[in-house]
DNA sequence: AATAATTTTTAGATTTGCCTAAATAAATTA
DNA sequence: TAATTTATTTAGGCAAATCTAAAAATTATT
């Protein structure tokens, strides 16, 4: 059985994975909010552990292993995650920090329970996909709203960034899930673009363009 | 913001302090599964955090500040136990190791969102009483079985010991919460008890008769 | 009251996860 | 390619929570 912390390693490595092979020690220090020397550490342990393979100053990759438990991990922040908003009304922007917690909770039964009231969900409330039970993930496809030309319309169906802040903003700008827009004219200066909600025009910086995930 | 660790104790000590004044370092030890020299370390630590009143070789008790603490804890606990049963169909027998987790996570919207969300429920699924958010307990009246008399009449609303294989037990016995119940004979010998439920007759033995709580 | 038994505390170690500072390896730049 | 910068690891320590073994205080027994 692992610990918290070691979890919370595993689930770091497995996200940051999806970027780059293998994962570089500082990146896990930044994400974990820690310093570099103390992941050196765990990486150590965690590779005793048969969790990952980790090659002195190359880096480090999940094993079979660790992967599923990070999954597992995962999969439930993202149960929990849809419970707090369907069930108990949180906003999609107070959800995280408790999902935190709520994702080290050991019971399998709770989790297949809980999926089961849930009715199955295939995502949660960010658009991210949810684990099935065996570790697989349905492939859903996603463009990033800032690939998107001149006149391409879409549905918004997930973002790609969890923070309390950026999430306040897009509600208030009516940029929900599920939500259908068109884009109007992106700005060649900063790559900013307009875009059109619900007949309304909206500017958005590139930035925040490249955290929303479009499909069509 | 007290540890997993500290609130475990401060939760154990409010437990074992219903019973006697002040509580010993053994009895702590006893509970937690740990040793006497363990718990001594812990009750300095926590009386140093003004959560607990100590004196050495007197043993402890909890401070206004522990006990709220505390409370809460219990709080947390039962209405996850009430989640668990009502909601994910649990059997009252499985719910108390993952209330054990589920019972320290911090958020208090999540707490209150709950409570709501499972109707204010005033008992958890072995008839304990759910503290309120302020730390007030309604006080029930509850007698234990093995202090009726022979024909006297009562309904089954609680039981005081929840281990798993007792309440499986109970339930095997079709001695469930809500049951009413009549003495039909108590053993002199060995103190069993002979009662009546939905017209049954069922021996049960002094031990298990304590730990049932009826009120009239 | 003196002795024995029990309970509790102290002292000294261990493990986990983290830290700082210094050393080493790898990558970048001149 | 040599020098510099950046990334990573090692070494040595610290705090939390635990342990064992020994000492001290309390309680019970003769």
């Amino acid at each position: 059985m692992q610990s918290f912390t070691e979890e919370n390693y595993l689930k770091i490595i497995f996200h940051l994975s999806q970027d780059s092979h293998p994962v570089q020690t500082n990146a896990i220090a930044e994400k974990i909010q820690t310093k570099a020397a103390s992941v050196t550490d765990m990486l150590k342990k965690l590779a005793d552990k048969h969790l990952v393979d980790y090659v002195k100053y190359q880096g480090v990759t999940l094993t079979e292993k660790g992967k599923l438990t990070a999954i597992n991990i995962v999969r439930k922040h993202r149960l929990w995650e849809v419970f707090l908003v369907d069930k108990l009304n949180f906003k999609w922007d107070q959800v995280h920090e408790v999902a935190e917690e709520l994702e080290h909770i050991k019971s399998d039964l709770l989790t297949e329970r809980l999926n089961e009231f849930l009715d199955f969900p295939k995502v949660d409330p960010h658009g991210d996909p949810i684990p099935d039970e065996y570790g697989k993930f349905e492939d859903l496809t996603f463009i990033k709203l800032s690939k998107l030309k001149a006149n391409e319309k879409g549905t918004i169906t997930g973002v790609s960034e969890h923070s309390s802040a950026f999430l306040k903003h897009l509600e208030k700008l009516n940029l929900t899930l599920g939500k259908r827009i068109q884009i109007a004219e992106i700005i060649g200066f900063d790559g900013s673009v307009e875009l059109l909600v619900e007949n309304q025009k909206i500017n958005i910086s590139n930035e925040i363009a490249k955290h929303i995930l479009i499909s069509k």
